[in-house]
DNA sequence: ATGAAAGCGCTAACAT
DNA sequence: ATGTTAGCGCTTTCAT
């Protein structure tokens, strides 16, 4: 007896119960709740809505996906969404999927190829509708998600892939006007870090770094290829001040090494930007709030956020080949200091 | 004519192809698939491997979700995914999901009530099986939730709410621990920077330092109620700094108040720590690479993910109220001194 | 040990 | 304008 104080398991709310509430078929509610494909008469609309608010009905996702083949979700692998730079790109990607209805399954790969292929694996089964991927390798397997017929964006790319859309920022440009921008201020020993992998936007960034020298008539500064983290950062920022004759200023090609350089910096008592001056790429927030706050080549990341959603959500996507760049823009703040500096 | 070469538009294989080409009926390729619930003979199950194989063979998640009535899919609702410690705390979250097989969906609230009310609308109608909830209020509309019967976890919680699980740290005891530790190092004025929300984890943060300070027979310092955020510690830290005599110590009770609190000290030129030592709480990876390195109170993210997915696939979950609390650890780092500060 | 078949909730073509 | 119904791919009961 007293067990009957358990709360009754309700059995989810159904279109059935619906019609049946509103005194109309099934087709009816699903004319009403997806706005077609047939027109339905204003007072039976109005009986039907009031029946789904009543009863508080939520259609059924998983038999919608089912019957229509689509899932309206969108597939994200990033190496690692602790990273900032991912971090706001994710955030981004689920907003610009947000406003078109999509819910987006965001995985890490940890930059570990092996994982990246499980997961792709993965999401497939899950019948995402598109998969956006910042692939660890230059070439990523992507058979299995062509076999199944989904399209893809790829993302942090500094070109396009066969017969996919990439979408990227001009890394080499966006280098070029940062280092310009270090020349201009009278440095004219630039030292670059940069990602320990060959090709990709690395290069791109590398060699924005070099046409800037070359233009100006400079000698190419000292290099330090460390991985794009805060830990690589510091590594290359140490290795960088313990030349005989360390750079006065130095561009890391990300944020996270800029924020490692810093912390090499510091260590060694030098200040920024009067005995050294640094400039990052990315433009994420922690740049801002570093010490010195970093003068930085910022990615329009809600931008390509949204150009890959859309991208993704075409029907050419898949069959198509496009590249799709978008231009950086310089952020001054103090990591560059004011003067040419004079040692 | 040349139109032929139009790529064949393949029909995604099902259960049904894989059956046919077996030889078998489509309920032993179930059997095979999900390892029961009946036994297959050996030589039956190598077969329907080898189809499985061959054809490259993956189950329709919609269908089985269908069918259960289970999605295997997680929802996350985070106020900003963007702030590295809920970056971390998700993507631990990622990890122990993906290691029981579920994915989650991961949702931002922008802290703003309506549009977490909207979030979970939409995670409802997806037929999530769980719900993890790091709420803006104290006291989140659970009702959908609880009507739709989906187990929920609430994350980031100072203490159980009712009928719930939730999980989280001893910011109390944490707090104190931080504080107590600044009072050790001879600090007898120690600010705080804390949340504007009374209430909450914040209500807790401020006890902590409360109870340091009474213990030592301090009196209470200086607060500075702000967001939290960057440009919240920023804010706080140029409000205590402009007092007559400011604090020679300050708590900021997250990291990102405590990076804020940094940059108003390095823009007045006092140096941390000797002339004023600051300490945070959270640990997440931007207080090890600020500038002094960050003395933090840290939280066991990932003992936590593990909790709070754990908790959430749980029959029980949704019909017990339970709090998981975490102890936290004290990483001392530069930024609190060696020495006690004479001014 | 294996097979036949019902049915999960929904959409839309086809009827009326 | 509205209703009937087949079928999306899967699991599992019930039969063999």
């Amino acid at each position: 007896m007293q067990d009957q104080e358990r709360v009754a398991a309700r059995r989810p709310v159904t279109r059935q119960d619906v019609a049946r509430y509103a005194g109309v078929s099934t087709a009816v509610v699903s004319y009403v709740v997806n706005s077609g494909p047939r027109a339905v008469a204003p007072a039976t609309r109005a009986k039907v809505l009031d029946a789904i608010r009543l009863l508080d009905y939520r259609p059924n996702a998983a038999a919608r996906a089912l019957k229509l083949g689509s899932t309206q979700l969108l597939g994200l692998v990033v190496p690692d969404s602790t990273n900032p730079y991912f971090a706001e790109l994710s955030h981004a990607i689920e907003e610009a999927a947000d406003a078109k209805g999509l819910a987006v399954l965001q995985t890490n790969s940890a930059g570990a190829a092996l994982q990246e292929r499980n997961l792709l694996q993965k999401l497939i089964s899950r019948q995402i509708d598109g998969l956006l991927l910042a692939s660890v390798g230059a070439v990523p397997d992507l058979s299995r998600v062509a076999a199944a017929n989904i399209p893809v964006v790829l993302l942090d790319r500094d070109e396009g892939a066969s017969g996919l859309v990439a979408v990227g920022t001009d890394y080499r440009a966006g280098s070029r006007a940062g280092v310009r921008h270090l020349i201009e201020h009278g440095h004219t020993d630039i030292g670059l870090v940069v990602g320990r992998d060959t090709g990709g936007t690395t290069a791109a960034r590398e060699a924005g770094w070099l046409e800037a020298l070359a233009e100006a008539g400079l000698a190419e500064g000292p290099i330090a290829h460390v991985g794009f983290s805060r830990e690589g950062g510091y590594e290359a920022g140490r290795r960088l001040l313990n030349r005989e004759r360390p750079p006065t200023a130095i561009f890391a090609s990300s944020d996270m090494q800029a924020i490692g350089v810093l912390r090499a910096i510091h260590e060694t008592e030098w200040a920024v930007p009067d005995d050294i001056a640094v400039i990052s790429f990315d433009g994420s927030v922690e740049s801002e709030f570093s010490w010195p706050p970093l003068t930085t080549i910022r990615q329009p990341v809600h931008d390509m956020a949204r150009a890959a959603v859309d991208a993704v959500t075409q029907d050419r996507a898949g069959s198509r080949e496009e590249y799709l760049s978008f231009p950086t823009e310089l952020v001054i703040r103090a990591s560059c200091g004011r003067h040419p500096i004079k040692r």
